[in-house]
Parts: C-alpha cells; structure tokens; sequence
DNA sequence: CGACGGTTTGACAATCATCAAATACAGTGG
DNA sequence: CCACTGTATTTGATGATTGTCAAACCGTCG
C-alpha cells in the first residue's frame, strides 16, 4: 500500500489530512502516531461530550462519522456539523471550556487526544496544521448556515455532498468520486432542516437526474462540476497558499 | 455617567465587554485604549473585507454594527453572523489568512486594530479574553444554525432579539431591556433565512402578544422570560466559571 | 419466521414565498 | 414650510415548497 505522502509506512486519515495542510515535522508525526496508538473507541449513536460537560483535552477523530448536535425541548433535533476522521474537537484557548453542543458517535468513533503544539512559536508547523483546522471548522459552519438559510431543499443536499467529497479527500478517503457516508435520511433531515421524508424525495430527484449515487452507506458523485454550479459550491479557502497543498490524493 | 466596572474614567463599550470576560490588567487596559484612540471608519452597507482578502491585522469594532455576509451567484444573500462594539473579527492563527466571508458595515462603523496579546503565557488575561471571544463566536454560530434549521419563523426572531439582548448586555449597550437594533426587516430576513414580507408579519404578531416592542431602530423585550421559554433560549456558556462574570450591567 | 430499523410512497395540510401595490417615513431642495 | 424622492414598512391575494401522518416495503439479524 503505497501512500501519496512518502515517508510514512504506517499512513492513516488523520495523519493525512494533517500532512496535507502544513509541513509536520518528523518529532511531531511520530507524537501524533503515539497518540493514535492510545485511542478510545465510542459505539455507534453513544454521547462522546454532553452541553456544558468541562472539556479536558483536545481530541482527534481517528476513525468514524461524529457530529455536534443541539436537541431542542421539545425533541427537535439540529446536527451542527460533522467530525470526520483528522478532525479535532474542543481545541480551546480559554480557561476551563465546557462543551457548547453535545458531541456523540455516528458510527464507532475511535479517538485519541490531540498532541499539543510543542510551543506557541512560528515555526511551529503542528500549531499551523491546528489552526487550519480551527479556520476550515469555522469555514464548513459558515457553508452549513448558508444552506440553511438561503438554499433549497435540493441545493443543500447537494452542496452537503460536496462538501463531504472536499472534507474526505483531504484525509484520502474518497476514490473516484465516491466515498463513505453513513448516515441515514434522518440523519441528513436533521443537518439539512428537512425531515427524512423529504430528504428521500430530494435524493430521488438528485438520482433521476443522475447527479449521483448514494445506497449502502457510500455516494457516488457523478456531475461533481454540475452539481457545484448549481449549489454554488466553492472549496475552502482559509490561508493565502491553497491551504491544502495536496489536491489530488488518488 | 458612573461605570460599574470602576478603574476607567473613560468607559466605552468594547472595553467593559472585554473586561466583563477576563480581569484584564492595567498595561493591557491601557493598550487597548491606545488602540481604540486610532480608529477608522466605514461607511454603512460598505464593505470592511472582502472574501479571500488576505487579513492582516485582527480587528475590533468599537461603534456601530457589521456582518459576515455570503452572496450566491443569483443574488441571495445569507448574513453569516454580527459583529457589535467589542467584537472582534480575523484573529486567525494560520500563516497569511483569508477571510472566509465578506465583512460589511450596516450602520456607520469605527474599527481599530486588536492589540496583540503580550505573550501566550497563561497569565496573559487579554489573550483569555480574546479566546473567550472567538469561543463566544462560535457558540452564537451554532445558535444561527439551530435557528435556521430547526425553528419557525417565529421562534427564530425571537431567539435572535434575545441573543442581542445577551450580546448587547455583554457591552453595556442595554438599559431596562431596551437596546439599539439598526437591522431593517429586509437584513433579518437575510438573517433568519426568510422574507422580509414574512418578517414583517411575524414581528407583528409578536407585538400582537405583547412579547416585544420594534420601532425606530431599538427593541424593547417585554417578556424575555417567555419568549426564552419559547424558543428554548439559554444564554451561552463557555466557561466553566460562569464565563462572564458581570452579569447586571444595569 | 418475525422483529426491527431504514427507505419509499401517497394524500393532505401548513408555513412561508412571491408578486404587487399602498402607506409611512426621512431627507432634500425649492 | 412644503412638495418631491427614495427607502422602509405594511397589506392582500395567490402559490410553491416542505411538513405531517400513515402505511407499505425492504433488507438484516436473531
């Protein structure tokens, strides 16, 4: 199994994903494949932080689908964004954070506590790839609030998909177009506003007109270009260089 | 006009916001007062940045209020987030940053440079309040997002007037919950992902029920206890130590 | 085989959008 | 001081997108 990245034997998503967005050092790569040696594994559907829980440490995902989600009084359910593997959570500067939304496990989530930055300085190349991350974060909230607010039901189903493309082609998880999604159509109402029976009636169309293929837990993107005109879908970009010098992780 | 924060003779907005999240020290106070001393000014509905624009320097409002804005290519428009005196916009972390949406004044606006934390050392209480910030930030992120995906128009105005009421309270900009809100119905809809038509006819209903007054650029919360009850409204919480001290800014 | 979670389908209802016009309001210039 | 202009708010009539409810279908697992 040869990888893109050169270097690594033992190459994995998060260490991917990582490499992709800054120049990590030797030290800290083996500091993060250390720290994915140690990891947790929470089953499918389970809390990993409850609202208001104190955060103790920055923890990446490894394995698996996670999501910050809000639960209204009354059951209503909005899921915030998704966590995909080599994402963190809870990378917090202020003093004492607590959680402000619960976390919990799409799939099986396996975890491990993200290195800290060996020091605040500018040649810090782990702090860099961080705080990446922290500005894509930001990025993919500002999409999802976008398609909330201003598209259709359809636009926002398809710009979602390509949003997971983008997202999981920087952790090398997608292979000519198609990738693993596994969430069901109450799943994707519950991103999307929209309740699962119109997400099935959405999905259909986006069949029919053969957008793209989605079934056993895996999407097809068919008319990625289509798709992105339509959705007026734009990759992030959060620093001057491309930010992510890999593009093409075939 | 006797301050509740004491110390400063010279009390504005932003800095009792930031000394309301952090015990900032005198030097920093001073900085920041030096700072405020040099600001710039933007018209309303001009913009402050524009997206991809390299930022180079974190920047904090001190009058008036922004947005972050995206614009689809057919002309819809999703406002992303406000930016009110105190806040602070574009303390990124990677290397040559971009902003990641257009920033635009809606009223008048004075801006000036954030002054840089003096180090990253622990004690530093103005990078604590500047983290308390960007935590704040994204917490009133996730509120939009609830707000669009998962309630009703008339939950969603409500639980938007509340969240200024919060914010506001945080500068002291509100007395007897009362305060300054320059949006017309056409922003909110932009806002709160609906039609200015249906704004229109929704803030009616809520001044039908007496819940709320909204005229001339201000509101007035009549019942913030049953609209908070209503729309399931809690106010944010960072930090373990209730994150803001200063809760009566009255 | 039956139970279960997820998907699909249909009929109908509600929220919110669209379009168009009237009204109110603020600022400007005569 | 008062028309005049432009912007914002308000109102009405109609329609489209999406929600609700209920049932059927389908695959998997014990």
């Amino acid at each position: 199994m040869t990888s893109p990245h050169g270097r690594s034997m033992e190459w994995t998503p998060p260490l991917g994903r990582l490499q992709g967005l800054a120049d990590i050092p030797e030290v800290d790569e083996q500091r993060l494949k250390d720290a994915m040696r140690r990891t947790r594994t929470v089953a499918a559907r389970r809390d990993i932080w409850l609202e208001g829980e104190p955060i103790v440490c920055a923890t990446m995902i490894v394995t698996g689908w996670a999501c910050r989600t809000r639960l209204l009084a009354d059951g209503r359910r909005q899921i915030l964004g998704f966590l995909l593997p080599g994402d963190i959570v809870g990378m917090c500067r202020q003093p004492e954070p607590v959680a402000i939304a619960v976390v919990s496990a799409i799939t099986d989530v396996t975890l491990c506590d993200a290195p800290l930055p060996r020091s605040a300085s500018e040649s810090d190349e782990l702090g860099r790839a961080y705080a990446i991350c922290a500005a894509l974060d930001e990025a993919y909230l500002l999409n999802h609030i976008t398609r909330l607010g201003r598209q259709t039901a359809y636009e926002r189903l398809a710009h979602l998909m390509l949003e997971f493309g983008e997202r999981l082609a920087g952790a090398g998880l997608i292979s000519g177009n198609r990738f693993p999604m596994p969430l069901t159509q109450e799943y994707l109402g519950d991103t999307l506003g929209l309740t699962s029976v119109h997400i099935n009636r959405t999905l259909q169309q986006l069949r029919r007109e053969h957008m793209l293929e989605a079934a056993n837990g895996h999407v097809t993107l068919l008319e990625p270009d289509a798709l992105a005109a339509i959705t007026d879908y734009k990759p992030a970009r959060v620093c001057r260089q491309g930010s992510r010098a890999r593009r093409d992780p075939c």
